[in-house]
DNA sequence: TTGAAAGCGCTAACAT
DNA sequence: ATGTTAGCGCTTTCAA
């Protein structure tokens, strides 16, 4: 048999009641001191650890706070969750992880498994082919608070934690522009993401206030991932398109760019620049450095909890007012798109 | 209020008990497939989801499962918990994942919220500091199923699932040495942890097979971190002992070496080979690619949770006889460590 | 094939 | 400052 104390055994060692001991452990004010140190020896003594199942069960809270992830392969999912525990441990909260994917329906499940284990509020960030949202509307239906981070569907009235990514592609686009590149090419992602559209959106307008006129040949419609940024490189050349510089929507995009570019002995920076975005590790690794926009992942993460926790807090209608917060992109310039080191 | 259904209003709306509904829902043999029928139906349709919470209290079953891990910035880590997962969510369990950051306190809080969760078994990495186990220790005097993964601990009588590290260290050094190299180094890692003492015994046993003197100048303390990649670069070119090729401990390490040859302007692998251990991610897009020793992750995570399930399901004290399984380590060889294609 | 009754371990309302 | 009582939602004997 698999023996464990509980407060009852507490109790009767002590000759009190059950309730006392819950009161002493839980450092109930009306308790004395005398008894509250009695209790914790004795709890020491027995091996005692409070059974959450039960507590949770009587009290309604579990003291989790589920994270729908798209992948733990990337860095920019990891590095944000550990801004969440950062916060959530801290306040007694315990996290729970659920990869997606990137599928739609390991989504839909992840947050059955959470509903079910009655979290206390979910975070998450969208898989890249979720196009069904009823998971998330049950959510809400339910009054199970949450948040979205980073890949957010505004149209849901879910609050949500991102960053400006219009403003990142701008910022992207212009630098390379500034770097006297002229010929900039971007790859980018799917387009029904929001994060992705807007990268675009802020590429295009970066051009347009340069009065760069947009090549739409220069413009190749990709997956997010390594081979995505090969197949583009492989598109330009082939069409005899080759661009000056690359935006890739995102690092992996950029490094397959890259080592297609490697390949094809065109050398980085000097004939071809190149920019990423997320700030992956791996982009300080290769060579040449990547240059990349940092998205104040821990912060991120931070941010993300922080409103969670209010929702958790507020006994209005949850889903409320949905409040938004927009974080700033972090240029990282690495010697991928430095062709002008005196113009940064 | 936050409104959940509960059996009993499905019961209700069917005239029948809760014990009914219950047994329903969890496809008991001995209840109508007409009763079934219904009740899921009017679930359904009341959009109930079962309380885990209180299923687990009655039952005494979590089905969760605790993994602890050192760190999720390694991709190691990531990519074992991706095996445990694969085989955890078809058997219905739900993995929690708990980060030590390479502490032992922190590994004790992890392990005493797994078992104040009541998680039905625990899987575990050591941290890199850990020197006192007694927590472990508890975790076997509480009847919880428990295996180690990757950094074990013989002496606890716990099982593991490891890869053969003294093969990993001697394979990798034999292969430098088939390519022509003969001054090789190690950079090793804290010697209290047995999988990096096992390499470094690995490779000195190659280099006696083959005949060639163990110099210990070739032979640098590292801590396991790109840093103390570079600082052993550096300490073998103050001290004019620059082998021509390196085993590094492991992949981060083997990056600093890495970099401070480039740094240097000492040609890989012409000048100096290297050859990394446990193949990071990174490894494959660094110039010239990483070679290293990979360590069957995802299979590593399958066997662990596998031996895992066995040992919950046996009714036996959980810990009688260990079991231990150990992987073959398997070479990957970039382009880093050759010399000589020919003799791969 | 279903019902009745008890209880997992804890906490919270009410009482003293 | 502590005791009494009840019950969270489910599962599991035992009984019919």
């Amino acid at each position: 048999m698999n023996y464990k104390t509980t407060i009852s055994d507490i109790a009767k060692e002590l000759n009190v009641t059950p309730a006392t001991v819950s009161r002493a452990l839980s450092d109930h004010p009306g308790i004395s001191a005398k008894t509250k140190v009695s209790v914790q020896q004795t709890a020491q003594r027995l091996n005692y650890s409070r059974n959450r199942i039960a507590s949770s069960l009587r009290s309604g809270k579990t003291w989790l706070v589920g994270v729908i992830i798209p992948s733990a392969e990337i860095n920019f999912f990891g590095s944000v969750v550990h801004g969440i525990e950062s916060i959530a441990n801290t306040k007694g909260y315990n996290v729970l992880i659920y990869q997606s994917n990137e599928k739609g329906d390991h989504e839909a499940k992840g947050i059955e498994t959470f509903l079910s284990a009655r979290v206390d509020g979910i975070l998450a960030s969208i898989a890249k082919d979720t196009h069904d949202f009823s998971h998330f509307q049950e959510i809400k239906e339910r009054n199970v608070p949450l948040v979205f981070f980073d890949r957010a569907n505004d149209d849901l009235g879910i609050p949500s934690v991102v960053i400006d990514d219009f403003k990142g592609g701008y910022v992207a686009t212009e630098h390379l522009i500034k770097q006297g590149f002229n010929r900039i090419a971007h790859i980018s992602g799917p387009q029904h993401i929001k994060i992705f559209n807007d990268r675009l959106r802020g590429y295009r307008k970066a051009l347009s206030d340069y009065q760069i006129e947009t090549d739409e040949q220069l413009i190749f419609d990709g997956n997010v991932s390594i081979e995505s940024g090969k197949d583009a490189i492989r598109h330009f050349s082939a069409a005899s398109k080759m661009p000056d510089a690359v935006f890739a929507v995102e690092d992996f995009t950029a490094l397959g760019a890259v080592q297609e570019l490697k390949q094809m002995n065109i050398q980085i920076p000097e004939e071809v620049g190149v920019i990423g975005f997320a700030n992956e590790h791996f982009g300080e690794y290769i060579t040449p450095g990547l240059s990349t926009i940092d998205q104040q992942t821990v912060l991120m993460g931070k941010e993300s909890v922080q409103l969670l926790m209010k929702l958790m807090g507020s006994e209005e209608s949850i889903h409320a007012r949905p409040e938004k917060i927009v974080l700033e992109p972090v240029p990282v310039f690495r010697r991928s798109s430095i062709r002008r080191p005196e113009v940064l």
